[in-house]
DNA sequence: CTATTATCTGAGTATATGCTCATATAATAA
DNA sequence: TTATTATATGAGCATATACTCAGATAATAG
């Protein structure tokens, strides 16, 4: 019989020396969940349009349901998730909240990543 | 009955200016798309696990399953993904072939993550 | 105080997606 | 050619998640 059985491991590993190299580059899972987290968060065409329009000018709750055409209680659900993520913040005026980006990172995400899908293949 | 029926729509829109003015900057439904799907990739601990690696070299299928501890199949299933939206390229040497990233997007949406998430709150 | 209302929350549902397994390709090696 | 092997693909399952609905908060207005 030519057929070797799978010794201690069951994935062949072509390149000890690359993969070695990537497991100490490799970032911790505390920060790899985080970036997941962040990116997962833009990869939504919901948040991702609300991120956008905040990104000219801060709206409130019911304006964002107008504009995406969902119901308010969506947006709220999905802003609760961006300002965890510290994506965006609000202020109060009267009974109504505004919200506005953070700080400029989702900006430069999205223009960065406007970029590359405009770039001709 | 002082409750007012709800008229030609059932979303209240507290800032007209402001919903308006954010519809004409809206993106188109395409670009929308296209960048959820970006985003929506470098979203998943594998997937951006497989890009980290490859923004210090390029490797093969089954040295990227090593490194992550899923079966080669997975592998090949997310860099199908990389790939169709032009995140990651490959070269053949052999029977071989070598993952690299497609160009510096990459690397710059990452690193202004990781720049986001270490910013103190 | 009470009423109003903008926003939030929890539950339930339907869809999306990441994984493994089994198998198929495709390129090279013999 | 035939055998080998690195990679790709399809199916099926289990989990994640985005939405709506119904109802709860919390701040302001009267």
């Amino acid at each position: 019989m030519k057929l070797e059985k799978k010794d201690q491991c069951e994935c062949r590993i072509i390149h000890d020396d690359k993969v070695n190299e990537a497991r100490h580059r490799a970032l911790d899972d505390e920060a790899t969940d985080e970036l997941c987290q962040i990116f997962k968060a833009l990869g939504d065409a919901s948040r991702l349009k609300i991120l956008w329009a905040l990104e000219h000018q801060e709206m409130c709750v019911c304006d964002l349901a107008a504009l995406l055409g969902i119901t308010e209680s969506a947006v709220s659900h999905q802003l609760r998730l961006l300002r965890t993520l510290r994506l965006v913040k609000n202020r109060r005026d009267g009974t109504i909240l505004y919200y506005r980006l953070a700080d400029d990172h989702v900006s430069q995400l999205v223009h960065i990543a406007l970029e590359h899908i405009k770039e001709p293949r």
